[in-house]
DNA sequence: CACATGATCGCCT
DNA sequence: GGCGATCATGTGG
């Protein structure tokens, strides 16, 4: 049978509140912290594309911290180099993104410094008043809704003119962690506790996962 | 609700 | 040649 594409229309991209335009941006000295930290620093925060002209954006609730050489579950394990993963060893606050099972887009914001390699995916978004609750729910959604492509691998989120982070300001959200989606492969890696995200917000990819979901 | 499946292609071995 | 840092749809309980 032939397979629908994406129900939701396929252009929406999510228009950002003129005043969150008063936050506070973040500079490069917040992306060359410690990778796990700026996971957690990133729940809450607004990721901001200028696109023809305007402003669109969506509030981050869910990431993913991949350490590099160390991580099996990262692009740049054991310090590997390609073409493709490239804009990971690029100074922090970088975009890269890559594509997935031949459809779907994953956008990651490089952190720490010039040949480290590491970086944060962003898994899930909510987008301004109105949006379907669900339309950045999960990598691939939030790229779609965002028009975000592997032609933005290497974008610079600082000073760039098209891209803008805005950092959270006033109440802290409730942040839950939890093990990484879809890296079952990477052996000891796939349990290390990397996945931050926003308890309460109605757009996580995903319920929080059980450590034993189904024991004997 | 909980799975199971197929789509689809760039990348790396 | 094999396989994903996924998603929408379909089945069955």
């Amino acid at each position: 049978m032939p397979r629908q594409q994406s129900s939701y229309s396929p252009d929406v991209r999510m228009r950002l509140d003129s005043e969150t335009l008063g936050l506070r941006e973040a500079g490069r000295e917040f992306y060359r912290r410690d990778t796990t930290l700026v996971a957690r620093d990133l729940i809450g925060a607004w990721l901001a594309r200028r696109y023809r002209g305007a402003w669109y954006g969506a509030r981050i609730v869910e990431t993913e911290a991949y350490l590099g050489s160390i991580d099996a579950a990262a692009h740049t394990y054991g310090g590997r180099r390609t073409p493709r993963v490239e804009p990971m060893y690029m100074d922090g606050g970088h975009l890269y993104v890559f594509l997935v099972y031949g459809m779907h887009h994953c956008a990651n914001i490089v952190t720490r410094s010039e040949g480290i390699g590491e970086a944060v995916l962003l898994r899930a978004a909510e987008g301004p008043a109105g949006a379907p609750a669900r339309l950045l729910a999960g990598p691939g959604r939030l790229c779609k809704a965002l028009g975000i492509t592997a032609a933005h691998s290497g974008a610079d989120l600082v000073a760039s003119g098209a891209w803008c982070l805005f950092l959270r300001s006033g109440g802290q959200p409730q942040i839950a962690v939890s093990a990484r989606i879809g890296v079952d492969y990477a052996g000891a890696a796939r349990e290390w506790p990397l996945r931050f995200f926003d308890k309460d917000s109605p757009a996580i990819s995903r319920p929080v996962i059980l450590r034993n979901p189904r024991p004997a």
